[in-house]
DNA sequence: ATGGTCGCTTGGCGA
């Protein structure tokens, strides 16, 4: 089973480059986040097409936006509201496989912070923290519990030195400071995960799903950051079998400022 | 230290 997440800024404005990486990967499951349109006027009828009949889609006009699109049929869809916003950050859903037990799989647009890493004079910030927190303290209030779990995500934390350009340069950079990687870090060990993408590619190696738009040449540099992220349940650890980025969608025309991230469970 | 670019929507916000 092929899980592919892409933060693709606007689904309906790429949607040709979606079907490029349909056609090229084929993913068996595709999280996408910051859709930016609402629920009327998502493309289902288009994605069906591509061979994705199960959706499940949360999404409000002009900001952020969660969608999973799958091959396999999806149960209990849930959208959840956190720090008492209804921003379209999370969306849930089973994957029902035969080969598998079922997957419980969430999709998470993390706040992104602002620009001050401060969460007294930035309130962006301060909103990031109090939605990692909030994730992290119901993770840890949860009595039933699924087995199998998958979590992708744009989850906007660059959490290892090789997830950044520059470690030294970037730790007072939103994304890559203490604070968050540390907050991070506890909502990784509030749940049952693992960093499938880094049992694959050793966590000495640079790797990067993000490049900013504000650049004349992103490869001139290079100088990404891995926001991206999957994770899997303990428990589907040893089925991770590969795990890759699809860079060149970042020289595609009109790209998004992110690029997909794919696992494989065996 | 500053400004650089996108997308949505047509001014300004969020990234």
């Amino acid at each position: 089973m092929k899980i592919s997440t892409w933060n693709i800024n606007s689904v309906r404005l790429r949607l040709s480059s979606l079907a490029q990486i349909i056609r090229d990967i084929c993913p068996d499951v595709i999280c996408l986040q910051e859709t930016k349109v609402t629920n009327e006027l998502f493309p289902s009828k288009e994605l069906s097409a591509l061979g994705y009949p199960y959706q499940a889609v949360a999404g409000m006009k002009s900001y952020n936006g969660v969608a999973i699109l799958s091959r396999l049929p999806l149960t209990k869809i849930i959208v959840r509201d956190w720090c008492k916003k209804a921003d379209c950050r999370h969306i849930s859903a089973i994957i029902q496989d035969t080969t598998f037990s079922p997957i419980e799989l969430h999709n998470f647009y993390i706040p992104a912070g602002g620009d001050t890493p401060n969460p007294i004079e930035n309130e962006k910030f301060a909103h990031k923290l109090a939605f990692l927190k909030e994730v992290t303290e119901w993770q840890k209030s949860r009595t039933k519990k699924t087995k199998n779990m998958v979590l992708v995500g744009d989850l906007n934390i660059a959490p290892l030195p090789s997830d950044v350009w520059s470690h030294k340069q970037l730790l007072k950079v939103v994304s890559h400071t203490p604070i968050e990687t540390e907050a991070l870090k506890q909502l990784q060990i509030s749940g049952p995960w693992v960093d499938a993408v880094r049992k694959i590619i050793p966590p000495q190696k640079n790797l990067f799903t993000w490049w900013s738009y504000r650049s004349k040449d992103w490869t001139k540099n290079n100088r990404g950051r891995r926001l991206d992220h999957i994770w899997v349940s303990e428990s589907l650890k040893q089925n991770v079998s590969d795990a890759n980025v699809y860079q060149d969608t970042r020289s595609w025309e009109r790209p998004s400022d992110h690029i997909p991230v794919t696992i494989t469970l065996s």
